[in-house]
DNA sequence: ATAGGGTTAG
């Protein structure tokens, strides 16, 4: 098993895989020592993609049809969905297409293939289905055909004509146990159909009519609850077998485990169903751990890699499913690197990663903000002749979409398209997103149009995607539009549909009305997440402390307040009305410039209220929200109101606590240590996640005068590489920065430049200072950003200014700065000071010769 | 009886 240190192995390098594979010197190149596993997954592929084994070496060649080996049924049977676009591939999973036949439980005659053959035309209804049937039925011979059938008709999701052959095969049957068959295969396939309750129905009836109360109904329908989420009534059929006096055999057991597995039931409750399962004599299989491997996706991956371990040690080996399973925990903890070894482990022990563990990985790494490493798997994966399904293709549209690589965004839908892979609502909801993110509203219009041609219809995602967009671009007439379809559509809205609609609001400053909109989202039973607690935690103080945004968004339009009042009349739907009014209520705040003074306080005890609620819910907070409580502390006028947030805080997170705490007292050095490896922590999140929370605690540091406190923790997020490529002597690049982060920067950057002069170099001729618009602000144009650092520029003198060609960036002739910084009192200026320190900071901060940059 | 995908916060 792979260390739980994996050594970190970069992919990103330019130079294609397929070239280090295919390189025949004998020189190693830097890139090769680097990708050990890379290579060595290379060298295994390539063996299989040998022209002694063409069938393998194109994509294509895998698609072509079979046509030099007779099937023994003819051309739909084989038909996979994929082709015809009717389902999605994680619907096909759960169908027959890739299940073993055992020779005894599938031996069915020619006449059923026969039969088969002649009722799945498309004409043939479900009346004149039975009196096929009926013509048949001589020649049909006993359950095992009929079995057969109803396999097939589920298969091609021919629901209803599966109900007409079960009753027929049924009435016809004489021997209960034949009749017992019938409705565990029935029972099954209406499970994997979706239709829990007709797969109830066939278990009672059979159970009624003395031929249900067999192992195989009970466990058929153990799978069909669990397939469809219904973990707890999966259980209680599982007890109820007990009761009547069955013993659950491997197949129940596993059926259970993996009810509770696709429902995120805890670790520990199934730990207990499979130490049951042991006590009673049932030995655990290969399915059974990889179920038990599925229960950890909560974000056990140790608990995952002992099982694995486990696995060994009973002497079962591991096969594809178990390292997809394995693979996908560790992604979804976002160990990239360790994922990066295990999937270098399975290919060493012989097991080949398939599509689904390739999608799994990338997944991963996307996730984790490295979309150009999920590139490089793309290609390592093409390189290895796997050829990209429906789920691979959304994914590296959505990946080329998020680095808005458009042009790379269209040749994927072409390449589907020439693959026979229709789009699907998957892909359309991803340019919808891709494009309207872009600001591309027409291009978001058209392509809307176009799915609603084609008639995949819009699903919630669609809309929530839409009326996110438009709302973040300000578009509210087209966000109540979207809404209004919505409605139409007849679909019921969902939290995440709801938390775009309160993000609208805090964006606007709009926090106790967002807070009303919570409750009425949790009246109608729909349950707030992590999310939309952290979006109104983090919108605290907008409105009282920044109505230069609100002005800034503002752009003088008011015409919307007309658009609402003749909308509202037009439904009179009371929850329409609601976020119709919410959209109009956008469009008259905007006009107001000045709030009551006292709005900060309510909204204190507004958010204090926020808390309680999360608690009583108990909506368990992550990073973001520990952003977002340091975020709201930085719009406190008063360090004694934010001392109210820091207690909220507390009650989630001591260290963060104690860190933020600290260092806001002043007591630096007893908790210096416990920053670090916070931060170290903090690495181990996204880029994106991380730089937000380096933001946030520098923010309020700044806010409330520990200067130099927030330049220390900067320092540290810059050695971490939270920012990516912060500075060079000649450039300083801000743009992923908030306010205090980057001016606590300036100065180390300056001071650094200073050095530099001092130690007898000279400045490169021009020197920049790149805000970019503020990212941080969220609002396109404001620039808030670039305020302050204007603003703190010419408080120090500093001889930069704004480029003509470029509004985020100022700059300086290198001679003019080196002449500031050689100037006597330039130093003074440049040395931050905390306004509050414990005596051994002081000590510390005061020795002259102080160099605060660890270069 | 088992594996992968899309929307929301920073």
């Amino acid at each position: 098993m792979a260390s739980s240190t994996p050594p970190h192995c970069s992919i990103t390098a330019p130079s294609k895989p397929h070239q280090i594979a295919s390189s025949s010197s004998s020189h190693k190149t830097l890139q090769q020592q680097q990708q050990p596993h890379l290579q060595r997954r290379f060298t295994s592929q390539k063996v299989c993609a040998s022209p002694r084994n063409p069938a393998n070496s194109l994509s294509k060649a895998n698609k072509a049809p079979n046509f030099l080996s007779p099937l023994p049924t003819p051309n739909k049977t084989h038909l996979s969905p994929d082709f015809s676009g009717k389902k999605s591939t994680r619907f096909v999973s759960k169908l027959h297409f890739n299940r073993q036949r055992s020779s005894l439980s599938t031996r069915h005659s020619p006449v059923a293939e026969d039969f088969l053959t002649q009722s799945s035309a498309a004409t043939v209804d479900d009346d004149q289905f039975q009196v096929l049937l009926m013509g048949f039925q001589a020649r049909l011979s006993g359950s095992e055909d009929f079995c057969f059938l109803l396999r097939e008709l589920g298969n091609r999701g021919e629901s209803s004509k599966a109900v007409v052959c079960y009753d027929f095969a049924v009435q016809r049957e004489s021997k209960m146990s034949e009749r017992g068959k019938l409705a565990s295969t029935m029972i099954s396939v209406m499970g994997r159909l979706g239709n829990v309750d007709s797969a109830r129905f066939v278990f009672d009836n059979a159970v009624n009519g003395g031929f249900g109360n067999t192992v195989y109904t009970y466990s058929a329908l153990i799978s069909a609850y669990g397939r469809s989420g219904l973990c707890q009534e999966a259980i209680g059929v599982f007890q109820m077998m007990k009761t009547q006096g069955l013993r659950p055999n491997l197949v129940s057991y596993n059926a259970v485990i993996d009810a509770c597995a696709k429902a995120g039931v805890k670790f520990e409750v199934v730990n207990d169903i499979y130490d049951d399962m042991l006590s009673n004599g049932v030995d655990p299989d290969r399915i059974t751990f990889n179920s038990m491997l599925a229960v950890c996706k909560g974000g056990l991956w140790k608990e995952a890699m002992r099982l694995v371990t486990e696995m060994g040690m009973r002497g079962i080996d591991q096969d594809v499913f178990t390292y997809n399973t394995l693979l996908d925990v560790i992604c979804k903890v976002g160990k990239m690197d360790l994922a990066f070894d295990i999937m270098s482990e399975m290919t060493a022990k012989n097991v080949m990663p398939n599509v689904v563990t390739y999608s799994t990985v990338i997944d991963g790494f996307a996730k984790a903000g490295r979309l150009e490493d999920a590139l490089a798997m793309f290609e390592e994966m093409k390189c290895a002749g796997i050829a990209l399904d429906r789920v691979c293709y959304n994914a590296s549209l959505s990946i080329f979409l998020k680095l808005g690589r458009f042009k790379d965004a269209l040749n994927v839908c072409k390449e589907m398209e020439s693959c026979g892979i229709r789009k699907d609502v998957v892909t359309y909801n991803a340019l919808l997103g891709g494009f309207g993110k872009q600001g591309k509203y027409d291009e978001v219009r058209q392509v809307f149009e176009q799915m609603k041609n084609v008639r995949v219809f819009p699903n919630v995602l669609t809309y929530s995607t839409l009326i996110d967009v438009y709302s973040k671009g300000g578009l509210y007439r087209e966000a109540m539009e979207v809404f209004r379809e919505f409605k139409k559509a007849g679909l019921k809205a969902d939290v995440v549909l709801y938390s775009g609609l309160i993000d609208a609001l805090c964006k606007n400053g709009l926090v106790k009305s967002a807070v009303l909109l919570l409750d009425e989202m949790t009246k109608e039973g729909i349950r707030p997440n992590v999310v939309t607690y952290n979006t109104i935690i983090d919108a605290f103080g907008r409105s009282a402390g920044m109505d230069y945004l609100v002005d800034a968004i503002n752009g003088g339009k008011t015409s919307m307040v007309s658009t609402y009042n003749s909308a509202a009349r037009n439904h009179e739907g009371s929850e329409h009305n609601r976020v119709m009014k919410i959209f109009g209520q956008l469009a008259i705040e905007k006009s107001h410039n000045f709030r009551e003074f006292n709005e900060s306080r309510q909204e204190l005890l507004c958010i204090l209220g926020l808390f309680q609620k999360m608690h009583k819910l108990e909506i368990k907070p992550n990073v973001v929200t520990f952003s977002a409580i340091l975020n709201a502390c930085s719009r406190c006028n008063s360090l004694e109101d934010a001392s109210m947030l820091l207690e909220e805080l507390h009650l989630f997170d001591d260290r963060v606590y104690g860190v933020a705490h600290g260092l806001l007292t002043g007591s630096r050095d007893t908790i210096w240590i416990q920053a670090l490896s916070l931060f170290d922590e903090v690495k181990q999140l996204d880029t994106s996640t991380a730089s937000a929370f380096y933001n946030a605690l520098t923010d309020v540091l700044w806010h409330f005068g520990q200067k130099r406190g927030a330049q220390l923790v900067v320092l540290e997020g810059k050695n971490r590489n939270v920012w990516e490529n912060v500075w060079s002597t000649s450039c300083l690049d801000l743009h992923l920065m908030s306010s205090g982060a980057a001016r606590a920067m300036v100065y180390a950057w300056l001071l650094n430049i200073r050095s530099v002069v001092l130690e007898g170099h000279e400045l490169p001729k021009l020197l920049s200072i790149l805000t970019g618009w503020g990212k941080h602000s969220k609002v396109v144009g404001d620039g808030a950003l670039k305020r302050a650092i204007e603003g703190m520029l010419n408080g120090i003198g500093a001889p930069f200014h704004l480029a003509e060609t470029n509004l985020g960036r100022f700059i300086s002739q290198g001679t003019a700065v080196t002449a500031w910084l050689k100037k006597s009192g330039t130093l003074q200026v440049l040395l931050l000071q905390d306004v509050k320190t414990q005596p051994e900071n002081r000590r510390l901060d005061q020795r002259p010769n102080l160099q605060p940059l660890p270069l």
